[in-house]
RNA sequence: UCCUGGAUAGCUCAGUCGGUAGAGCAGCUGGCUGUUAACCAGCGGGCCGGGGGUUCAAGUCCCUCUCCAGGAGCCA
């Protein structure tokens, strides 16, 4: 294989040959000589190779087909740059086109494109520079989730994907069957004959793999999922998608304490690791993203840029407080008492709206922020009841600018409470009785929490939309690529 | 799903009171001794999202559908 450019870059100059294959970005001409920017995606930076054309060994014909978008193959040596850009360029004694790219026909061109212009050409956005960033990102986040885990003795466990249970409480699933939808079998009172599907029963794909981990940890002590879920909602916001990746981790013996714990440590491990092995990539993104505040409304505009954010993240210790103490600070803000709520917050009970969470965040506190113990009520079944028998174990982090990055809860442990509970919140439990049963043979505290990965993603990249972190986004009315 | 705003050249957008289509960028051609989204000059480029209606006449007004964006709800 031929060296990346990302190792090229950093390499002496020198008088031996070597050989780079990679996109032309740019080329620019004047009489004698021409620059083609390169880049191979092993990193933002561009290779700036120099076609001198005046000693004839390489001809103006020879560079008619290197233009925006071709592959190409260059031999030559690293030279040190007079420009001031970079420190070597590339002199060139040889130039092979691999794969033309007819520039009539070619969409991308050397200059910002919208994101929702991207969107349509998914499949070739990768090549500009923003995509290339959010991608390596992507990637090095991948690597520093499982860093993370396995460096505290974590098990990474493959959840199913296909699953019977639907009373998982996180909205509408979709089916998965083999049965003719023309003409499935039915049952005498009409209704579809699932006995007869693949599984022998309903499926759906995973809403979340918690269930199935909290089984993992009651056995294995530590575990995370990190696999895809979906959700069939027709959600059209800028932070939904109906696939989506997510991180859970599960573990035994602790309480929600201890999960909060390991959230703030986790989101802080995966900051720093970006701020560690991501740098130009990050700087790339942090000036594009002051370019967009730049283009906004004052009011709207952040206080913080992308890197003072997470930079503010790593240093500073969430803020944690209970439910009831948030209703407290919301029913005496300013915006509550100037009627500049949508929704008021007149009472304890109320579930928390977006504009509320953002207040708390961005105003109040202006830190990520944890929210514990909220009332039983608008929470799922499966979280640990307290001794006031009115509220749960339920945690939210909540992140500026993203609102909740995080949803977690110390589960009910207790067999009798659980059971009691999935009666009164009117949960079918014939396809969980396995979650049920578990709690009768050594049952054990234990807590977890779900991270969206996209979400975290939109959090350190600084991009305002879940489309723009996911490679191939899948949204209602959407499944092009 | 609801609310708001959009869809005009390859891209970003302008288009007045309803009167038959415009700019910048990109592309192509030429010029220029080292550029960094190079620069300078010239050229080509349009089913004005689909359908229906009003009108002598519709990019423009009305209805409808599709898709897109932002916000809300649901949530991660």
């Amino acid at each position: 294989m031929t060296p990346t450019i990302a190792r090229l870059l950093q390499m002496p100059p020198s008088a031996d040959p070597v050989e780079v294959q990679a996109w032309v970005r740019t080329k620019r001409s004047s009489k004698n000589v021409v620059f083609i920017a390169l880049n191979d995606g092993s990193t933002m930076r561009n290779l700036q190779a120099v076609v001198n054309l005046d000693d004839g060994t390489i001809t103006e014909a020879d560079l008619a087909e290197v233009t925006t978008g071709a592959a190409v193959r260059l031999k030559g040596n690293l030279i040190p740059s007079p420009g001031s850009e970079q420190a070597v360029e590339l002199k060139t004694c040889a130039v092979h086109v691999l794969g033309p790219a007819d520039p009539e026909a070619y969409p991308l061109q050397p200059k910002k494109h919208s994101f929702e212009f991207l969107r349509e050409k998914a499949h070739l956005r990768f090549r500009t520079n923003v995509f290339g960033a959010v991608f390596r990102m992507r990637h090095a986040m991948t690597y520093a989730i499982h860093t993370f885990f396995h460096e505290r003795g974590f098990y990474n466990i493959h959840t199913p994907i296909v699953t019977a249970s639907d009373c998982e409480g996180a909205g509408a699933m979709f089916r998965v069957s083999t049965l003719d939808p023309k003409a499935p079998p039915l049952l005498p009172d009409g209704s579809i004959d699932w006995s007869q599907d693949f599984f022998g029963r309903s499926t759906n794909l995973t809403v979340s793999g918690q269930l199935e981990a909290e089984l993992a940890a009651m056995a294995l002590g530590k575990v995370y999922t990190f696999g895809p879920t979906f959700r069939a909602e027709n959600s059209n916001t800028s932070r939904h998608a109906a696939e989506f990746w997510m991180i859970e981790p599960e573990v035994a013996f602790a309480d929600l304490n201890d999960n909060a714990d390991l959230a703030e440590e986790f989101l802080k491990f995966l900051v720093k690791w970006a701020l560690d092995h991501c740098k130009d990539d990050l700087e790339f993104l942090n000036k594009r993203f002051e370019e967009e505040e730049k283009t906004k409304k004052q009011e709207e505009r952040s206080e913080f840029n992308l890197l003072d954010k997470l930079r503010f993240v790593l240093d500073n210790k969430f803020e944690r407080l209970t439910y009831t103490e948030a209703i407290e600070i919301l029913k005496n803000s300013p915006p509550n008492k100037k009627k500049k709520f949508q929704y008021p917050v007149d009472r304890w009970g109320i579930d928390l709206q977006s504009e509320h969470e953002r207040y708390l965040v961005e105003k109040h506190f202006k830190k990520p922020t944890i929210l514990t113990d909220y009332p039983k009520e608008i929470k799922a079944f499966y979280m640990r009841l307290n001794e006031d028998g009115k509220t749960v174990r339920a945690m939210d982090v909540l992140a500026p600018g993203i609102g909740e990055i995080i949803g977690g809860s110390q589960r009910e442990e207790r067999y009798e409470v659980l059971k009691r509970k999935c009666e009164e919140m009117k949960v079918p439990t014939e396809s969980i009785w396995w979650y049920l049963e578990i709690r009768r043979f050594g049952t054990a505290v234990h807590s977890g929490f779900g991270l969206g990965f996209e979400r975290f993603l939109m959090f350190v990249t600084g991009i305002g939309n879940i489309r723009d972190v996911q490679p191939f986004p899948r949204t209602p009315k959407s499944a092009e690529f």
